[in-house]
DNA sequence: CTTGAACCTGTAGTTGCTACAGGGATTATG
DNA sequence: CATAATCCCTGTAGCAACTACAGGTTCAAG
């Protein structure tokens, strides 16, 4: 067993840090995560600096921010000089996308609402639900067709 | 040329639903389309059913069913005399998760504003955002950490 | 009959992980 | 020291719902 020091295993990084094990190979993988040190065996050890590293992308991922722009705020963190205008422009670009989102997608409730309440629990002959569906003039499809699966 | 009369082409139905011609092809392939009719020459021809069940198709996933939710609402709308609970259902179990996302999102939302707006545009070192997603002790991510990705 | 647009299949890429299979390493216990 | 339990390794494939080719074929118009 070689001499590492105040080091943890893959395991417990990952629970400090409230992801799995394989989520932390697969940042390495894709260079979020820089290599670390291995034990002669092969296996992992991380140290404090790890943990705080991926404490700030988990984190940043849970404010939804897209792994590329995990990527950008990690360097910018790591430039404690910089000014930090384009932080502040990251996080509002995607301040605007989220606001986006939240607009499309409250306009989905509402005509979900809509279509809902509108059935009167008889056949599927005269479901609304299944009428909205199957109109041709719905306009929904003509704002949405660019980004359906983006509602959610 | 064989006789088909009618018949459209799959570019043409892609058009007239607001798809492209690799989602048809794509949708046939998972089944969700049935094959159709083809050209000697191995051409896929459409006919007017076929606009109707794909327009179907396209619209309840601009509401954002799952495909599995489009597959299930296309096998009731076949049946027209059965009752229309098990729609009904299936929208309003769709209501409440859109209802849900919804309201992660504008938490979300809430979070990135108040950040956002904590910003100085001073040096990175004291960046209020960096800050934020450096902290250990933000409780955002236990609430989220089991489906960050399903804010948006 | 020739041209050009539309179409074909099959495969791989996208995003951000997650889930194996089939092993090896480490650690705790007897 | 032996063994068992637990951890860890690599590599690959899967998820959702498409999208994007490459490399070739067919169709319809002139």
């Amino acid at each position: 067993m070689p001499e590492i020091s105040h080091a943890i295993g893959i395991g417990e990084l990952a629970r400090r840090t409230g992801c799995q094990p394989e989520t932390v190979r697969y940042y390495e993988r894709i260079e979020l995560l820089e290599n670390t040190l291995r034990t002669e065996g092969g296996q992992r050890r991380y140290d404090e600096r790890a943990v705080r590293r991926l404490t700030f992308i988990r984190h940043a991922r849970d404010f939804g921010f897209s792994v590329d722009a995990v990527r950008e705020l990690l360097a910018m963190s790591d430039q404690p000089d910089m000014s930090c205008q384009e932080v502040d422009a990251v996080a509002k670009h995607h301040l605007e996308e989220v606001e986006s989102r939240l607009q499309r997608l409250s306009a989905l409730r509402d005509e979900l609402r809509r279509m809902v309440s509108q059935c009167d629990g008889g056949k599927v002959e005269s479901c609304r639900i299944i009428e909205v569906l199957s109109d041709h003039q719905l306009c929904i499809s003509e704002t949405a067709h660019k980004g359906a699966h983006d509602f959610g």
